[in-house]
DNA sequence: CTGAAAGCGCTTACAG
DNA sequence: CTGAAAGCGCTTACAG
């Protein structure tokens, strides 16, 4: 056992140790106020002889500044949302600020305990994913009485201040590109909407892709839904299999995430379908695996460590100035897409032996 | 603007409006002590009507417990990592734990300031990836007072306790399945060792493969090492080209991750080498693009579930049982590895055109 | 440049 | 079953 059994060192140590008040520890450690040279390495001097590290729980009682950022993500195991967890403690951790990261599951139950939970910690802002919350979040989220920011969208009607680009942007982006290529038999791949989860933006994007499809005279009856969110290689996988099974003569395919693309291609790889050749096959992401996989995947590019970057700037700005709440300041900031093309889409006069596919 | 400038609801609040002391509030809300039922609705209503939220911070002050449980990663933006943030949060949130995640990028130092300030919010535990730390780390680990949990190692002389798998004896493993499918000419791929970034546990996997390999009367010649630590698709697929380039001949290759090994069956796949016929292929880590790609990824699972989810119990023990510090409990716990056999290692008799392979 | 007093919002022990 | 007092470890005014 290593515990060691002595309670942690506390600024009375410090003090009696150095022979100064707190007040004057206290100076030492912030950046507030002056203190003789002398005092102050005679304090430095004591907080390393004991091992001193300040409780910073109880420094934000009395100063209300708690420099938690709460942070409400989908899910953990997504690299674009780690990016952007990254992107937001690179810029926020330096400045003192620490990040206290949730996750929801997709679900907006689950997402209401977690700012709830985060609530009691008091946070100086929360940042969550998305624009979709419950009543009751919303309610949460508007009287937090601090900066609240919305990432990865475009919300008509934010909650305070949003950081993303558009979705619905995104899909129809997607939608004109396979359009541009030539092709009229177009298909889109995401997850059922009935699960317990769901992906709000992932719907945008389908949603965006649907209408550019249909004003282009098009149909969107092609739009296969297969297991729960989130989607997945095995979710592209099987709902591509599924649309191969339903329409062989399809030309090309969008699909909500670039994880569930590369699993389309696989699975046309394993019935020797041809990717671009036969079927057109784009996601969106820009994951690392699209851009390795052969062939390498178009996708719809967002920069997941920009949006936490920018928003850990916001903040930043808005935490340290001290700005009135009620002042101007920004409130819808759009990153933008943008388009990749690599070699899984390719023009419709590559798509050869058509309908002849039954045999791949 | 959104933020309500009137300060946060305060147990205070609560109090007067329900005409009752602080100590009866604060028996509403938690576990302690009875209180009779009219006075426990009328509370109840008063928390309700104002929206009250308890300040944890505060309430950790006094009763000198933060219900804060530090995560110390490697990185965000691995899925394996997040299941097992996604696992030990699992446990802990209901049991009204809080994980406060930090990433380390896989550079010690940095994790020695992530841990630094995460002790400054008082963790009643603290997990941490790896076993490998700096000095100061190692000291303020042991200093801190609380359980440590080291995770994802097997560690000869854990901290305290630790909750894994032997990175050495996955790798042995690697290599006897490889060696088993009577290949002799076998390589290994990882990052350089001379990066910021550091990944220990990679090391010792390869580390394990090599002596099994030198055991069996091989040559542990043919370890790639590629790029920085983080290993991924794109440096799987360069170390796979130089491999290819240096020997043509090699039968079998272990990747220390997955996500090389994919992007090592990728390069196979753009230079027109079969996987496994000409090449076998395995990796470690059992991600989901392993089990959907094409061939299927032989590889070396772990359950990252799994280790969060037993950390999250043994701290549950550790943390509500009355225990003392001192008495015995868990110190090492294994939860072993397997190896899950795939389309992308096969046996030496399919190899066929060794040493053709220069036109592919 | 330094310090004594008050207080942040809770919980712990102690009474009753 | 309920409450008055003290205190957790800091910082914020306010003095000097």
């Amino acid at each position: 056992m290593t515990q060691s059994e002595k309670r942690k060192p506390t600024m009375r140590d410090v003090c009696k140790l150095a022979g100064v008040s707190a007040m004057t520890v206290s100076r030492v450690l912030g950046t507030t106020g002056k203190v003789s040279p002398e005092t102050r390495s005679k304090v430095m001097r004591a907080i390393e002889q004991i091992g001193y590290v300040p409780d910073q729980n109880a420094g934000s009682l009395s100063s209300n500044k708690s420099h938690f950022v709460a942070l409400v993500l989908p899910t953990l195991t997504n690299s674009n949302f780690g990016d952007t967890a990254e992107g937001l403690t690179e810029v926020l951790g330096p400045a003192g600020y620490q990040p206290l990261i949730g996750y929801s599951r997709y679900r907006l139950s689950q997402e209401e305990d977690v700012i709830r939970a985060m609530l009691a910690r008091r946070p100086d802002a929360i940042v969550v994913a998305g624009s979709e919350h419950t009543k009751a979040s919303t309610v949460m989220l508007h009287q937090s009485g601090v900066p609240v920011i919305e990432i990865w969208d475009r919300p008509k009607h934010p909650i305070d201040i949003s950081v993303g680009y558009s979705n619905e942007e995104a899909g129809r982006l997607a939608a004109r590109h396979l359009i541009s290529l030539g092709h009229r038999r177009i298909a889109a791949l995401g997850a059922i909407e009935s699960g317990e989860g769901r992906d709000f933006r992932g719907e945008q994007r389908l949603a965006g892709f649907a209408s550019a499809l249909v004003e282009a005279g098009l149909s969107d009856e092609l739009i296969i839904r297969e297991d729960e969110t989130p989607v997945s290689f095995t979710q592209g996988a099987r709902a591509m299999g599924t649309l191969l099974d339903r329409a062989p003569d399809v030309e090309a395919v969008f699909a909500v995430s670039d994880l569930s693309a590369v699993g389309a291609v696989m699975e046309c790889n394993r019935r020797g379908v041809a990717v671009p050749d036969q079927v057109s096959i784009m996601g969106f992401g820009n994951f690392e695996v699209g851009r390795q996989c052969v062939p390498s995947l178009t996708t719809i590019s967002v920069d997941a460590q920009m949006i936490g970057r920018k928003t850990g700037e916001i903040l930043l700005e808005l935490l340290t100035s001290k700005q009135q709440p009620g002042q101007d300041r920004p409130a819808s900031i759009d990153l933008g897409v943008e388009l990749c093309v690599r070699g899984s889409t390719g023009p419709r006069s590559q798509n050869i032996m058509q309908g002849d596919r039954s045999n791949g």
